[in-house]
DNA sequence: TTGCAAACCGACCATCCGGTTTGTACAATG
DNA sequence: CATTGTACAAACCGGATGGTCGGTTTGCAA
């Protein structure tokens, strides 16, 4: 109903026309976040975005594009956003420290695109997102293993070690922080599920204390 | 259309009459485990279970009932197979690494339950069973909890370490190693997505050299 | 044998699904 | 002015959905 005051303005006409696709990409994203790819309706999303049924069709050729073309921008998005969060200095103890940290605020103002990502792992189906995911983690992933491979060659990580388990647990751990959250929040002993960023500098910590080999030095 | 060989026998024919719901409960938590509620639909279960749609309704009032029923028995059978795992002795490292590796053979075992749980996570919407998975997993991750207190009071688990977190970590890096299982296998760098017990010896491995107080015996 | 309730089937219903068609308002082009 | 192309809405389509119903079979008790 609201015209909805995006981007665009009276200034440039012909921006105004892709404004109604933004909108429901927008809307799509957020639907398919919260009820996955059989939960949400074209109805549903024509309904939200404030746009008739048929409209979205003339943007999008079916649902199933409507679908990659979401998960499509978001992966971009999130691949623009993580490309900073590996090139630091620093010993391994900072860098670590400093890539959790960003990778789960990351996380938690992306939640959108998280979910959508979770999703696409646990269903894994026929659904051809799943290697967008694969390979958008993929990339952050080889990075991140590469920069434990390097710690690992300049003795600053057990020789014994497998990079790429590392690597899991302290990817795993901050997206099941947030896979877990809503649950957490209802144990008594839980008090970290607020803090998103409070509980990433703990479990990093405990990593490396096991991480670093009792001949260095020993950062915490 | 094959009468289904399970519990039941000829000695007993009243429960023969509830074998048919039996059978529609295991193909409806295989089907709900593998494409979620909204991808499964009452015909593709009556179809697979063998038995008539009108059926279905006669034995579970709704869909959203059969769901009910399906995940409430599910986490009945987890939570009898999940009593064992904490009652044993010896020091924290033996009982951990005992815990973790029963943990993740239960999970592996019993996938679809676990695909269900995962599922109600994300979800966290509408429907109920979120409460029934919250209350099966708040029983273990208290009882895990406990265990950790103790060992803290036996100075065996660093002072200013939260051990609600380390349970957390230690549950969810086993969890979320079969939500990324499917991606990881792809991945060059790792070798261990197939091997869930080895992940998770090496992942408590990794936890326990940081837990562990440098004062004490140093187990790995 | 009869009576009766539960188990079961298959046709049926209203509704909603993804997708298509039709028609209109409008801006640009000649 | 006529034409063309695009953005859009609304009515519409066949098919699938969750759910109902009438009727038939089955098993047990009187």
């Amino acid at each position: 109903m609201a015209p909805a005051n995006l981007a665009s303005s009276a200034t440039s006409p012909a921006h105004a026309t892709a404004e109604a696709a933004q909108r429901i990409l927008h809307t799509a994203e957020r639907l398919f976040a919260e009820h996955g790819y059989e939960g949400v309706s074209i109805n549903m999303i024509a309904e939200q975005a404030g746009v008739s049924k048929g409209n979205i069709f003339h943007h999008f050729s079916s649902k199933e594009t409507l679908y990659q073309t979401v998960l499509g921008s978001a992966c971009a998005e999130a691949r623009r956003l993580l490309d900073e969060l590996v090139n630091r200095d620093g010993d391994l103890a900072e860098r670590l420290l400093h890539f959790a940290a960003a990778h789960i605020a990351h996380l938690e103002r992306h939640y959108h695109l998280t979910r959508l990502v979770q999703r696409e792992l646990l269903e894994g189906g026929v659904r051809r997102g799943k290697e967008l995911a694969e390979q958008l983690c993929g990339e952050n992933f080889a990075r991140l293993v590469e920069i434990l491979r390097n710690a690992q060659g300049r003795g600053e990580l057990r020789k014994e070690l497998d990079p790429a388990l590392i690597a899991q647990l302290l990817v795993g751990s901050n997206i099941f922080f947030f896979q877990a959250r809503n649950m957490l929040r209802h144990f008594p002993d839980v008090d970290f599920a607020d803090d998103p960023l409070r509980y990433s500098r703990m479990v990093v910590k405990v990593i490396l204390a096991g991480i670093v080999p009792p001949s260095s030095t020993q950062g915490a």
